[in-house]
Parts: C-alpha cells; structure tokens; sequence
DNA sequence: GTAGGGTTAG
C-alpha cells in the first residue's frame, strides 16, 4: 500500500476495473491483506482497490469474533477508506456491546467528511450509528441521527426508520416512536414486521405493555405472514403480561403453521411465557421439547431455571442446574443462570449452597457481572450475612439501581436502619436516580429509626422530586411507620384518609401494632375488616387470640378458636431449619425425633434456668391450649426455634453466629427467651422469620424488640 | 466487503 489518496467516486471506478479484470481472468485475489501488500500487480489503482476490499473483509471478520484491537489497528493503519471500513468497524463495535466506540467512531467520520474527500456516511453507517444510541438508551445522540437523516433524506431507508422506530421506543419516547411508525407502510401491506417487532420490543421495556399491546392487535390482523422473530415478540409481551389466554391463542397459531418452535430464540421465549404465568408443567414440556430436537442453549436452559425460581420451585431450579453441569448434558452457564441459581439459594436461604456458588462464580470469572453481583447481595442478605452482602456491594465495580436497593432493603430487612439510609445517601450523592423499589427499602429504614416526620417528607416531598409516584407499599411503610411509633389513632385516620386502596397486608400491620401496643378495641375494629375482605386470613386469626390472650378475655380466645374451626383454617406449625456442617436439621414444636434428643433436651434446660436468673419469665398466657400452667410452661420451651438454638449452641462452634430460618413469625416469648440466650451464652444468634431478620447479640436484639 | 426486529437476571 501506497498511501495513494483516492476519493469515493475514483473508488467505485476502480471497483468497477476490478471486476472488468476479473472477467478477463485476471489472478485470483491474494487471501489477505499482508499478502496483498506483496502481490506485484497491474495497476496501482487496482492494488488500492484490492487492499481496500479485503482489509475491509479483514475488519469484518475480526469485528465478527469480537476481535476489536485486533480490526481498530487496520482500520487506523489504513491509507485510504470507503464507507465500508467505517461501517464494518463500527458495528463491530455495536456487536460488541461497545456502543460508545462506534458512536465516537460516527462522529469521527462526520468531521472528517467534512474535509473532502473522507466518504460521508450512508444508511448503512447511520443505521448502525442509530442502533447504537439504542443500545445504551442515548436519546440525544439518537435525535441528532434523526435530524442527520432528514438532511441527508436517509430516512427514506427503511432500515434507517426501523432503527429510529426502535431507538425512540427504548429510550421511553414514545410519541417519538409512534410519529415515525405511523408514517410508514402498514406491515399487511409488504409482509414486513420489522417496525412492528421493533416498537413492540421497545414499548415492552419501558413497560408501556398497553401501547404495545395495541401494536399487536393490529399486526395480528397479517398473522398468515408471521416469521418466528414476530412469535417471538408477540410470545414475549404475552409472558410480559402474563396474558395466558392470548399466548395460547398465539401459541395454537405456530402450531398450525408449524415447526416454528424449532427455533431457540422462540422455545426459550415459550419456557419464559408458561414459567411467568405460572404454568410450570408446561414451560417443562416447551424446554423438553427443545432439548428432543436439540435446539437448546445456555438461555433456553437458564429460562427453565428462571421458569422455577419465579413459581417457588428453588429445589427443582438448583437440581437443574446439577443436570446442566453433569457431563455431556448442557451448555456451560453464564452469569444470568449463576444468578438465577444463586436467587434459588437465597429464597432457600441456603448459605451452605450459597457460599459453595460463590466459590464457583470466582473461579468462573463471572464474578465482576452486575447481575452476579446482585443476586449475590441478595443472597448474602436473604441468608443472614448481611456483612458478606456488604462486602460484596463495596467490592463491586460497577453497581445500579437494583445494587443499591438490594443494598438498602438488605439493610432494612436486618433491622440496621442507619446503615439503609447511609446507602441511600451515598446512592444520591453518585447520581444514581431512586426508583419505587429504593423508596420502599428507605421507608422502611425509617420505620425502624422511628423516623415519623422524615417518612412523611419523603412520601409527600421527597418521592414526586425524583420522579417516582408512590403505591400501596410505600403507604403501607407510612401505617408501619405510625403504630410503630405508638400512634395507632393517626395510623387509623391515615388508612382512612389516603387515596389508596389498602390490601389485607396493611390493615394487618395496623392490627400487628395493635396487639404489640395493647389496643384491644382498635384491634377488634380492624381484625373485623380483616376478615370481611378475606374470610381466610390466618395472620389475623393468629393475631387476634394472641390479643385477646393478652387481656387475660379467655371468652374470646375460645371463640376465635371455635371460628376457625368451624372455617376449617389451621394454624401453619412452626418449623425452624438449621444447617451444620453442610447439612440441614429441622424441628418442629415439641420435636421428639432428633438423634441428639437428650442433649438438645439438656442443654435448653440449662438455657433456661440461666435466661430465668436473668429475668426471663415464661409467657404462658400466650398458651392457647387448655392445660395447667406447668405443662403451658412445657410447651413454650419446646418451640421449633428454642429446640433449634440449643441444637446449634451444642454444635457450632463459639465464635461463628448462629443462622436459624423460621416459617412464620416468632412468638414474643421466644424472643425475649432467644435475647437472653445470647446474653448468657455469648452468642451471636441470627433468626429469619417470616417478616424480617432478628440479629440477637448480647442480649440485644436488631429489631428493638418490636416486629 | 458494511445496516433494521427476538430468549435468560434483580
């Protein structure tokens, strides 16, 4: 190469000699660029030509396997360009995920077209440059593409609207979208879905799922003309909807016109749709489907596991994921299947599991990805080691709003509202923009610090300031936030006051406070409506003779006890799981199967007498059962959880805390039995129950005794 | 030799 400057125009004029040469037998071309630079040729204008064409083949290629040092390098190397070397690189870069570089690499092409004879671009270029601001949501960047196309009347492309249609619909603008998309041909008319897929996909994002819907409507009127990307799309919003009626209708339609499932990309999309409308079997059949035709991925695979997480299924999530692993059976996992299994751990709140992933994820080296490191945290969290959970956050190098509110609601679900609100702030200072999920994990912190005047600030102020309208949770958090502070008539007034439509949750936390502050009529009031709403609702069965006991009105305990009879509602047993060593124990109440019985037996007998020099008094009007006070007394000692302290106190060692998970809430004489028990053994104890973390220490508990 | 729409996480 020469350094020969050559201008578009003489380009294509030499293109044209090449391919003349060509018909006259001329030498095959030599196989690459450095071969090309050796080869004693004609003309030198041909040379040029030749060398463009095949290192523009070479940047392509590398760009292709994601070698984009390697194809940056020629193209800078480069004595001459067309629009060709400019537009491979640059979707290199877009397929790579580099979207900044290719955008960079557009702008640099624009100012040097400037000074002729640099090629200017053309719709293959712009298109790219627009897919780019998509990518990374750059609406801007994009717009300032839109205004280049009207100038230069690529806009007449239809792959340039397409792109535009997409890029305006991901980045939230929807009247943007829809003034192109209304402009151009309906898709019946050409068969041509692309704008369609497009803004559907895009509308999808953001979560305008009605708009999208709409968009659907109207394509299904040109269904006969389907390709699998539109099922897809379609299959996708139904999932998204969790519109089984209409999947189904959708999925009736592939059958009929068959063989559309082959596909992966629409197997793996019809796993996703029966998993996220809760039709496990089903979403099992599409993926057993897949692998009989052998058309499986590591997505297709890590759907099914998310298939599982999303319906409760952990177990069956965690054995698939053995199956993948197994030899010759899957594909290897990414960091969306680490993450989704290391969820399953955490709704199992299986640290041992857990902690044997995260050993995996370090050496796989998916360890610095963002969803790892989330689910990570949540991980860590959900499973009581809260500190692990920091580390890991304060480790990571690149967080986002899901890392800050996994952060903030871990913190708050331990009870640590000092440090929730500490995050918080570092999260605003950084520029992270809170959303809906952030305020419920703040508002909550707040409940905990007893911040009332603060909680309505951020409700009322802070809330509409960032762009977040607030919901049933966050109102909820304020009722919390009142009767923990022993305000249960402004709690009452609030409820009845909000524009809101309260569920069963939150009138329950204002009977929770009820029966914490020994409020009986209030109480009475709101377990009443309670059960007008859901006739069913244990929690308030529960909490309602829990009150009742507590004003000694044994009338009433028996006639709550007869209703639920007469309803045929049970009260969940309490179990608590422990894990030693790697395995895990159970006890339920009055546990009579343990190996190590007698000494469980023994060691809480020890606890007891100890707790009760102490102060510990046994509540035995919380009792329900009909007996003598001393056998009262028996039954309360052999709660699931105080059978399941003793248990890790005799075999844990001293200096690692104590991680018990509880089904349902812990009874207040467990509590104060389990606060003690940490003071007298000098023992960090740590109980999930089915509200919240209680981190015992010292005698101490994270919840400040009231949850 | 280059360009547009589809799957998995929180």
């Amino acid at each position: 190469m020469r350094g020969q400057k050559t201008t578009s125009t003489s380009a294509r004029t030499s293109n044209a000699c090449y391919t003349l040469l060509l018909n006259n037998n001329a030498p095959p071309p030599p196989a690459t660029a450095a071969a090309a630079a050796t080869t004693t040729t004609t003309t030198t204008t041909t040379t040029t030509t030749q060398n463009l064409i095949q290192t523009n083949t070479l940047i392509h290629l590398y760009a292709k396997d994601g070698r984009l040092s390697s194809a940056r390098r020629l193209f800078d190397g480069m004595p001459e360009r067309n629009v060709v070397s400019w537009s491979a690189l640059m979707a290199g870069y877009l397929h790579s995920g580099l979207s900044t570089e290719a955008l960079s690499l557009f702008s640099s092409m624009i100012k040097a077209a400037a000074h002729a004879p640099s090629p200017r671009p053309n719709e293959y270029v712009l298109t790219t440059a627009i897919s780019s601001c998509s990518h990374i949501r750059a609406l801007e960047q994009g717009k300032q593409c839109h205004t280049y196309a009207l100038k230069t009347g690529l806009d007449s492309h239809s792959h340039v609207s397409n792109a535009l249609v997409h890029m305006y619909s991901r980045c939230s603008d929807v009247d943007g979208a829809f003034r192109i998309f209304e402009s151009l041909p309906p898709p019946r008319a050409n068969g041509d879905f692309f704008a369609s897929n497009s803004i559907i996909s895009g509308l999808m994002e953001c979560g305008y799922l009605d708009e999208a819907l709409g968009v659907a409507r109207e394509a299904a009127k040109g269904v006969g003309s389907w390709d699998p990307v539109t099922f897809a799309t379609i299959i996708g919003l139904c999932a998204c909807l969790k519109n089984l009626k209409l999947g189904l209708q959708v999925h009736c339609q592939m059958l009929k016109r068959r063989c559309m499932d082959l596909n992966v990309y629409v197997g793996s999309t019809m796993v996703d749709f029966y998993g996220k409308c809760g039709r496990v079997a089903s979403a099992r059949t599409s993926f057993e489907r897949l692998l009989l035709l052998r058309v499986q991925n590591v997505v297709s695979w890590t759907t099914m596991m998310t298939a599982y997480l999303q319906n409760g299924f952990f177990e069956e999530a965690l054995n698939l994921f053995a199956e993948m692993q197994s030899p010759s059976n899957g594909p290897r996992p990414n960091e969306f299947t680490l993450a989704v299994v290391l969820n399953s751990c955490a709704s199992l709140s299986s640290l041992r599991h857990g902690d044997a992933l995260n050993a995996h994820v370090e050496k796989s080296g998916f360890g610095a990805h963002l969803v790892v490191g989330n689910a990570l945290i949540n991980m860590y969290s959900k499973s009581g080691s809260i500190n692990d959970a920091h580390r890991v956050f304060a480790g990571m190098l690149h967080r986002d709003v899901v890392s800050w509110n996994s952060m903030i609601s871990g913190y708050s679900h331990h009870g640590l509202g000092n440090e929730a609100l500490e995050v918080f702030k570092n999260m605003l200072r950084v520029g992270e923009v809170p959303n809906y999920v952030t305020f419920v994990g703040v508002l909550s912190a707040c409940i905990h610090l007893g911040l009332v005047n603060d909680g309505f600030y951020i409700l009322n102020h802070l809330m509409k300031e960032m762009g977040t309208t607030p919901g049933l949770e966050h109102y909820t958090c304020i009722v919390g936030l009142l009767s923990r502070a022993g305000l249960l008539e402004e709690a009452e007034n609030f409820m009845r006051s909000a524009p809101i439509g309260w569920d069963v949750v939150a009138w329950r936390t204002l009977l929770s406070a009820c029966q914490v502050h020994r409020n009986f009529g209030l109480g009475k009031r709101v377990a009443d409506l309670i059960l007008e709403l859901d006739p069913n609702d244990v929690g308030t069965y529960v909490l309602l003779s829990n009150m009742y006991a507590k004003a000694r009105r044994w009338d009433g305990v028996v006639r709550v006890r007869r209703l639920m009879r007469g309803r045929d509602i049970k009260k969940e047993p309490g179990v608590s799981w422990i894990q030693v060593r790697g395995s895990t124990h159970v006890f339920v109440s009055e546990d009579k199967k343990h190996p190590q019985l007698t000494l469980i037996y023994e060691k809480l007998a020890e606890l007891l007498m100890k707790i009760k020099l102490v102060g510990y008094v046994p509540d035995i009007a919380s009792v329900l059962h009909d007996v003598e006070d001393e056998q009262k007394e028996e039954y309360l000692q052999y709660h699931s959880e105080k059978l399941a302290v003793a248990f890790g106190i005799i075999n844990i060692p001293s200096v690692a805390p104590i991680h018990i998970i509880k089904n349902i809430r812990m009874c207040e004489d467990c509590h104060s039995a389990v606060r003690l028990i940490s003071h007298v053994s000098n023992r960090k104890i740590i109980i999930r129950d089915a509200n919240r973390f209680h981190c015992f220490e010292g005698g101490v508990c994270s919840c400040g005794d009231y949850w």
